[in-house]
DNA sequence: CGAGGCTTGTCCGGAATCGAACACCCTCTG
DNA sequence: CAGAGGGTGTTCGATTCCGGACAAGCCTCG
């Protein structure tokens, strides 16, 4: 799993510790912070695209509001990045929670280190195919676009065209233009 | 909860009772199915806009690979449509599995009746916004990627221009259009 | 077999868009 | 304080795009 660089965000060394051991062997890189207070610095200056985090390290607390108020941080700065949530305490009311909202993966401490390796392959994966596909390149959303319409309508120009709102000789164009 | 109408997919009569008992007073409209034999065929005469799935609708099974597989039927005929999963045996792994295949929520048997009616209602409102944004009209793609470009970079035309792909005067002929 | 409805690909006079250039403003640095 | 570097809004001759119309093909139904 080249290329992976995780962020692994627990109060507890030990579980640090933990998590560092069962990751480096399997990533390019594996850093790691006590707390979420700085979160937004370390992730701009870090190139990230996994977070590990604890949802309780607030001092006996363990609800997992703080990991989930530290989930929804994460998110506005930087939508494209896969986060998998970690406790000891949760239920199913607090995973399906906590995926709702937008967290890519949820597991369950103690874990086991080939089930945490394979849940943050598959969050890079997430966050590669992300990163992939957020554009703003009008030329590539129409292009898109286009081959989502035909896709739809099996060829069929004239539907096509009118799903798009262009006329039939505006998609031709638009096609050649697309090498489409 | 005007508008939602809601598929209950479940063997059992006496839950599939309990459901319309619970979600009739709340919906315009709960239908059922025993089964997940015809969901295809049911949801294309029906216009539902929540599904609430059983995960084990087969004998004697209970791993709740019968309700994934439906909830991935359903996901190919309706990408649109939330689908809102329920089972009796679920522990988190399998409420996070399904959260990653794609329902929207995830309900354990037996149910309080206020909270399966909240989480219809959060899931109705799911599919609407999904099917708010679905478009294939160019000029919806155009003015929504030119609303993000201008929110990415604060309202700098050079730099959301450039990540459009468009010129400086182009982009403000573009949102004079749309009327931004 | 022929009509009707739908599809296809292409054309061309007119309309719309293009982007480099212009003039101006603001902030920061030497 | 002056200059550099970034931003702003607008202009206009050149270029591209527009869509209704045309001709033709395919499929279904009476």
């Amino acid at each position: 799993m080249d290329g992976i660089a995780v962020l692994v965000v627990e109060d507890d060394p030990d579980v640090r510790r933990s998590a560092r051991v069962a990751l480096a062997p399997h990533t390019e890189r594996v850093e790691e912070v006590e707390s979420a207070a700085e979160l937004e610095s370390v992730l701009a200056a870090g190139a990230f695209n996994v977070v590990l985090l604890d949802m309780n390290f607030v001092a006996g607390e363990r609800s997992g509001a703080a990991g989930l108020d530290a989930l929804g941080r994460i998110r506005s700065f930087d939508p494209t990045i896969a986060v998998v949530l970690m406790t000891a305490y949760g239920g199913v009311t607090l995973a399906v929670d906590s995926l709702k909202r937008g967290a890519a993966d949820f597991v369950l401490k103690p874990w086991r280190n080939d089930k945490l390796v394979a849940a943050i392959g598959a969050a890079a994966e997430v966050t590669r195919s992300r990163r992939a596909t957020e554009t703003l390149q009008l030329a590539a959303l129409e292009r898109s676009a286009i081959e989502r319409a035909l896709a739809r309508f099996q060829g069929n120009i004239s539907s096509a065209a009118s799903a798009l709102g262009l006329s039939r000789a505006a998609l031709y164009r638009r096609m050649a233009k697309h090498g489409l």
